[in-house]
DNA sequence: CATGAATGAGTCTTCATTCAT
DNA sequence: AATGAATGAAGACTCATTCAT
């Protein structure tokens, strides 16, 4: 047995970890319903095994919405080096934010009764993210395209009406119409 | 039976209506849970009445919504009278939208399980929404305080971000800190 | 709409709960074990019915339990009149004691069960059973068969071993031996 | 391999064997449920190995009992070397059979629900208890404290109610009282 | 119209048991 | 032999909905 290989139960375990917390994203992504037994039979694992993963809602839940706040968050530092930091903030904010928001309302739902119940929020996640605004930020304000003086959850804050955007309208113009009125109040100008 | 007169029945009925629609908005004040049975107990009624009001749990959740937003709408031109235009916007954000969506957070999210899976909102209370941002908008357009170009739907996407507001921190200083962000973008400043 | 009569609706009802009670006895006198979904097939209602009527496991225990002690304890009296003193003692013992105890060995589990998670016996039905023994004691004290200083509590804790009868054994000797020995300890016998 | 010798591996096994089996005593002493899994994850032995070892849960109730009894019955002989046998059986019956039979209620009620269900009783123990019974009984007709034509069955059976003892009462008070009882009975007293 | 008992589908959760490693 | 992941049957419980009164 080489270091590399891996027992095949072992890779079952994984497989199964994996498949249940993509069927449970694509759940949550629509009703934001999360019925355990309904995951396990699409994920076609037993119900015992979707327990053993994640041993209650929350876990897996959060488990969910780390994985989509990192694939979020892990595209900044990509499109700052393709594009300028302007350009990078209105993508990040158009092509993914907005995107990943529209699809994931039911995660968001989940995930706010899931944590006002406890009063615990996933804070490294939120934290995360808090993050990915902040390096946008810096990047615009060393640019000078951003006055310094901004803090990240407040722009944060001020994107959050696109989880209402709707799929099936004019979309991209809603969120240009909101990023011309954010960008102008991040900006240099006077006052 | 002529508009003027009212049986008795109809008066108890007009009660049972009001007491069911005050109970369940406190109920989705709360969880975002909504039991018809629960919410029949708790407003004293039986079962069969709520559904004799409310056919569907959506016609519940919509009606609930719809008061809410009623009330959100009429205070605007109150604070008109007794407000410069601009502390009218900040006191309508600040001590009502802000607060409303601070408490109402399980109606949001029952408003949008249920919406969702019909793809019917209610437009009507959305209308009215975008109707009262509108009517602030336009006072400060005329005082000079805003520029004149700006969509309501725009601005009241900016609010959206206040659905997060944590009840337990900071809220007013992070209500301020958005609201700085976006009056900057609203300003007549040059482009 | 007579005093007499009563509406289908409570017919049903009644029926119900009546129903539900008996095959709960059945359930018990057997294995000891109580299924709510059993149970309610088993008497041809809901699941939802059963918990109307007993909103716990523990209720339904102690309404069947208490409903199996009434009818030993209203034993008692016919007895009393029936026969002497002694007999009485014996036949309780034996036809009736002995007999609901072999079969109702489930009962005593669940209700143990039950009772020792919450700490709380049914005490209604304990002081019952005592109280049915202190009235055949009595008569026996009366009759001078009996001395006077014997505890009722202390009786029926000797007749606690009848809860091992083997009922496809010789169980009546086994109780007749039992009771000799009792009896003699209950005599006037010298010190 | 020779009788004597003892593999490494084999002494593993034994101990957790016995770690099995006194995790089990210990869960059946409370509640009177026994989970494989749990008795697996508290004894930190994996659940094949439990099965390993006791197949069925009846193999594994039956077990523990066994073992419980078997301590029970050591301890007479002990007893009646120290101490007359009156107060040997005396003894016997407040300070062991009470303590016993307070704590591992759970223990009889899973033995019950296991034999009832199979019709096998683990006949070796329940001869023991007798056994143990009739030692007792013997030491005593030799003195002449108690007449020769008892049954230990008879006797055992007497004592069946000590299984009802209140921990949390006088119970000791309760436990000389039935002794009282019995013992008068057992006495050579006329008749 | 109001009432609330009845129904049963569906969710949650636990556990005995198997079996690959 | 030991381990523990996987499985799924089974029981507890909730709640939307119907319907007799």
């Amino acid at each position: 047995m080489t270091t590399g290989s891996v027992s095949p139960r072992r890779a079952d375990t994984r497989r199964n970890h994996e498949r249940i917390l993509a069927t449970a994203a694509k759940s949550l992504a629509g009703s934001g319903e999360v019925s355990f037994n309904a995951i396990a039979k699409q994920a076609e694992v037993g119900v015992g095994t979707v327990y053993r993963h994640f041993p209650t809602p929350e876990a897996l839940i959060l488990a969910v919405y780390e994985r989509e706040v990192r694939q979020l968050v892990d595209i900044v530092p990509i499109l700052l080096e393709k594009h300028s930091p302007e350009q990078a903030f209105r993508k990040w904010t158009t092509d993914h934010l907005a995107h990943y928001m529209m699809t994931k309302r039911g995660l968001a739902d989940a995930l706010r009764a899931v944590t006002s119940s406890r009063g615990e929020l996933p804070a490294g996640a939120y934290e995360a993210m808090v993050g990915a605004v902040f390096t946008l930020l810096k990047a615009n304000v060393d640019a000078g395209t951003v006055r310094s003086d901004l803090k990240p959850e407040t722009v944060l804050r001020g994107l959050g009406g696109l989880l209402y955007l709707d799929p099936n309208g004019e979309w991209r113009r809603d969120v240009a119409d909101l990023l011309d009125l954010l960008w102008r109040g991040m900006g240099t100008c006077r006052s």
